[in-house]
DNA sequence: CCTGAGCGG
């Protein structure tokens, strides 16, 4: 439900409970629909703010960059930390084979898009555990990214 | 552990 509508129906409930107080009650309908309103806004501020999170999630621009000749032995952490030398680095993927284990020897590294041409010019064929890396932006396979 | 081209869940 949109946080809007929420606000709206608290501060009319606000409102319309006024009418079940004594009438000596010390606040005015003015007042009480004012109350109405904080409480709505205190709701929806609340339902809004994961909204909020996620819209500016999608706007963050990222590419995703293939990493391929990755050494066997080589872990996630240490793939990050060492693209997280040019940038930010939003997820690590290092495919293995589902049924059998084994590590498949590439992956796929997020990154802000401002920071992934530095990664890939200073990654891409050095050295790393013993192998030379293959840096580049990956070919979008399922869903389409900014670039 | 085993493998060495490769663009995924």
């Amino acid at each position: 439900m949109h946080p809007a509508i929420i606000l709206f129906v608290v501060a009319i409930l606000g409102s319309v409970l006024l009418s079940f107080v004594p009438v000596e009650f010390p606040y005015s309908r003015p007042t009480f629909f004012g109350l109405g309103i904080l409480l709505g806004g205190a709701v929806a501020f609340f339902m809004g703010r994961p909204k909020a999170q996620a819209t500016r999630t999608e706007d963050i621009a990222t590419v995703t960059l293939y990493v391929g000749n990755l050494p066997y032995r080589a872990n996630e952490h240490s793939v990050q930390q060492t693209f997280e030398r040019f940038g930010k680095v939003l997820s690590v993927r290092l495919m293995k084979d589902r049924q059998t284990g084994r590590r498949r020897g590439f992956g796929f590294v997020e990154m802000l898009t401002e920071d992934a041409q530095a990664a890939i010019n200073g990654l891409n064929d050095q050295q790393f555990q013993d192998r030379t890396l293959k840096v580049r932006e990956a070919k979008e396979r399922r869903d389409q990214e900014e670039e």
